[in-house]
DNA sequence: TCCCACGTTCGTGCAGTGCGAACGCGCGAT
DNA sequence: ATCGCGCGTTCGCACTGCACGAACGTGGGA
């Protein structure tokens, strides 16, 4: 698989997606803006928009294009097609019944973590992420539950292309610290996060996987606070590689 | 709102959105097999998918290309959107309860119905419809509540661009007479649908709108065996039309 | 009433797109 | 083990169709 990154693009193509995300995060814009925002001219962005438009990829609200509808349609097709769905929301509900907190599922895609599904126990934190969110993966549970799975060549791969952002003083941003890490992950069957990402936030993340794939990750999240000792060390580690290891069986029959 | 498809627009997008529409009804497809169904050559396709997945929304596992899960993120963002979806999920979720049947939430778009969401009650028919499933409008009592309270003129419109396709004997496929239907259902307030889309299927809806907008329609479903008489005809517009205001007002606290 | 800013249209030049041939590779059949 | 088919990929070339920017029509605010 040759991720090089010379292939030839089109870069008609590449101005219809930036628009496209544009939009994605203003909620509505005019030719003129998006024109000047991409640095485009307004005929060309005119034509972009008609193309969109015809194909109900945007609609037009008097001067306004927004996105449309269009998009649960795709959503709903990406999820639908995802297998393990299923198993994985009556799992987590489950798993965060059981201990109160915020339980989530993420799978790879790209190189970072893009979160699916989550389930709030009745003390659980607020938790930024929603359905489709991606995050790097080397600061995350989830994320390095699933590189500890992953050929060390693709992982550095995704080193490289994504770097070792720092976010806390406790974000391993060294490669050399993070293959020990997963290592050790590797060993012990799970991962977690030591306020890596967030101060405060702590985690506990198992991966999901096939006989020799890594399909992705489930994780427990909550504050340091209520997340030390034997609950955090051994009580919530065992809990998600069980409900990991009951996602991994359930969805061999499905 | 000059809706004349005369712009001019750009063929290479129209290509790439031709793609995502293939790998939509196909789960994965690889250039070879997508070029000579978009009788493109290999070499163009090969472009755009690179472009596409660079941009994360397409993602190549060997030599297969499917749909990311960047379109989870796009689904989610324009339902996040949608103010009332709350109002709607609650608001139905009791509807569906109260009468054991099928209800649903659909807006206008691009001259089509378009689901929101569906609440199933205990006796509820299974439904094709998910979210983002799109319908022409002149064959459900949903899009006909919707069609009711648009400017004649827009409705002349939609029925240029979509036509008004038989499905049953009931289908209303003459213009007049849809004109004449729309204008009873303004004057009494809720649309039925007797089975124009389906046998054997049957409807009541009614229009949510703000003071001079039509914002989408609720509907409810059921089988003809049990959709008739006086529950048909009165209690469940009754029901319906009630469900409506409520979602009306609470709308407006949004 | 005027004027600015918006979306829209269109003719033009040339960048960039699409093509098709050629290449490397993996897999299955022989 | 070998061959050959079919896959994805690359690249040079011709020409298309993209992006530009000026010009136009329009609607809303001062």
């Amino acid at each position: 698989m040759a991720t090089h990154d010379g292939s030839r693009t089109v870069e008609a193509v590449q101005t219809t997606l930036d628009i496209i995300e544009l939009l994605l995060e203003r909620d509505g814009a005019g030719i003129t803006e998006i024109a000047s925002e991409l640095d485009r001219s307004k005929g060309t962005i005119h034509g972009h928009m008609a193309t969109l438009s015809q194909n109900e990829f945007v609609v037009k609200e008097g001067e306004t294009y927004r996105l449309s509808l269009r998009y649960l349609e795709l959503g709903e097709k990406v999820r639908d097609r995802l297998q393990i769905y299923d198993v994985v929301t009556e799992e987590l509900d489950d798993l965060s019944a059981s201990c109160g907190e915020l339980a989530q599922f993420a799978m790879p895609e790209h190189g970072r973590a893009v979160y699916i599904y989550k389930s709030a126990g009745e003390k659980a934190i607020q938790s930024a992420s929603s359905p489709g969110k991606r995050e790097y993966m080397h600061c995350l549970s989830l994320g390095k539950a699933m590189l500890a799975h992953m050929p060390r060549e693709r992982v550095e791969e995704i080193i490289d292309r994504h770097g070792l952002v720092g976010y806390t003083d406790n974000t391993i941003t060294d490669p050399d610290t993070l293959f020990e890490e997963l290592e050790t992950i590797r060993e012990r069957g799970y991962a977690f996060d030591r306020e890596e990402k967030i101060e405060g936030l702590r985690c506990v993340a198992a991966p999901v996987k096939t006989k020799e794939e890594i399909i992705g990750a489930i994780s427990i999240s909550g504050p340091a606070s209520r997340f030390e000792g034997e609950f955090y060390e051994e009580e919530l580690p065992s809990k998600v590689t069980r409900s990991a290891n009951v996602i991994e069986i359930n969805s061999q029959f499905s």
